[in-house]
DNA sequence: CATGAATGAGCTTTCATTCAT
DNA sequence: TATGAATGAAAGCTCATTCAT
């Protein structure tokens, strides 16, 4: 087996682990089990528990923010924007991406914390660009693009995280469609 | 000291260090130093240190429920459901609720995440009954209320988590303000 | 069992498994089985297996070192060199002092290689004094009194270390008469 | 490379390795990356890190002994006396001899163990024999001569253990000059 | 009832050795 | 014959929990 399909291997078997136990009850022995190969081989890989876990959560992460592209301001927009929604709710919709990201990546050490701060720092950095652009434009309503940006990744999570704490599936098309409603006409009928 | 207040000043002791390090770095050494009691003292008001949380998660969830108050259909609707959105922000944005309930309390075990889920279960619940009245009453957009729901959640609970993982402060008024604004414009300009 | 008793229990016991098996193989599971305790006691007393070494090393320099008392030169000379003499070598004798102190101690890590420099330091630097001293009042035979030390060292240690190794007893007195006449004569007649 | 060369290739590097790094804390990666061979490659050779450990004591103790010959009595004696002395503290100053047959050898396993009981009883024996001989010509002191011996031995090695220790180096000619003047006339002016 | 020393299961990590290529 | 990835026993250490005082 060459060494990038055994540490590939290793990554998505953690990646699995992580996903269902979460990172402090996995051992380093459910991952080596889950491989099939001994404790040590693991050791060959990766440096410590916490360098699997960082790596899966720069992949994680670099997935995530890999689907949203940049929006071309010459074309149509809206379209723009509910693709990259749509690329959105279906990248961190995958089972262990939510569990992982969302509920386990917090409070390891400082270095994951810092790296987690940092992805949201980028993304709602992001956003609010894109809101502050889209205010110039006179597509988006005024006000604080700060809390804006949040309220808009927390409408878009919150669904999704929902869905995995009850197990249950998630219909994207269904929440892209009730997304888009809520960003165009609000929630009340006035 | 009476058992209460020292049953109530371990349980507050171990909030304020559960918020602080999170679950799994919190010691009970670090609970009991903070209470001024011995290690032993601790187990005879506590099971264990997942029975303190599970408490504590318990507290935390019928604080925060109970700021939510069912509303009058006879009377004006919209203040009302802004007096429950203004109190539901500032009863989260407490930081030790805001750590413990949206980022340490998943995936200790399997009771306290039977725990969560009845608490989403419950929230997302009113929130759905709340909306379903709202769309009978032609107040609220048609379309999936157990969606509109969770996005609503998000909304609220987004901008929170995020100023706790910043360490920045959160202006409550302001939030309240803006997703006024969304609930009822929605964040785009048609 | 009061806290200095069983501290003084386990130092007892580790300086036993250490002198029995050295360092490497010594292993925790050793000391404690050997005390009676289990294995987290140790660390309540000890913050690691190279603590408790360097603690048994530090009280072992300060057992030898304390034997040997300053030369009151006003007084008659010979007789307090002996008596320096003999209380060392049955000091460095005990076959624990001797296995732990000079095949044990070098090489553990930085701080131990420090502590035992900073023992040979001193022991050499004491001894050179007095052969100093003892070169002014012309009872010492002239030269460096630097080398001079460390062979009066070597004439010392190798007899106790050889017994050890050997695993035979040594007859204290009879050596101390032996380095006597050395000291005196020499080894070759003219 | 010839099978006898990779081996005396192998054979260096490891001397060199555990001199630098102690028996302990010198592995077989260290070794293997000293001569640029694979780790397999190694234990084509060797049995195993004790065997490399044993054979290089054995060739150490070969060369310190080799120097050493035996003194003929008709010639003048005293004169082969201080040449054997001569070449054996050159040999036992080479750094890495110095460390590994003085500080490393002992506690290994027994079998090491043995060897090194083996070669001081024979280093021991032969010097033994000499001041015998000695004492039958009148030129040796009277007395214990398996003391001597040993108080001879500690009088070469360690002011070459010290040295070694503190790192600094050694004048030979100076040092057979002091132990010179010791055997002769001791330490002390009656 | 309070104490805190004692417990020991269980964890991560190391490294001499093996063996398929 | 050389390779170096794989192995897995064994080590040190932690900490929630217990229980004699």
């Amino acid at each position: 087996m060459d060494p990038d399909a055994r540490r590939a291997a290793i990554l998505l078997a953690a990646r699995a682990v992580f996903a269902r136990k979460g990172y402090h009850k996995a051992g380093i022995a459910d991952i080596v089990s889950e491989v099939g190969v001994a404790r040590g081989t693991f050791y060959r890989y990766f440096e410590s528990k916490r360098d699997v876990f960082q790596q899966i959560l720069q992949s994680m992460m670099a997935e995530v923010v890999s689907v949203v592209v940049p929006i071309d301001v010459a074309g149509e927009i809206p379209p723009q924007v509910f693709a990259n929604l749509d690329r959105l709710i279906r990248a961190i919709t995958a089972e262990d991406v939510c569990r992982v990201l969302f509920s386990e990546a917090l409070g390891i050490d400082e270095e994951a914390d810092d790296a987690l701060r940092a992805f949201y720092g980028q993304a709602l950095g992001r956003i609010e660009a894109a809101l502050q652009t889209g205010q110039g434009l006179g597509i988006v309503q005024g006000g604080d693009v700060r809390l804006k940006a949040r309220c808009l990744l927390g409408l878009i999570k919150e669904p999704v995280v929902q869905a995995s704490i009850d197990g249950a599936d998630l219909d994207a098309d269904q929440l892209v469609t009730e997304i888009h409603q809520l960003l165009q006409h609000g929630l009340l009928r006035v």
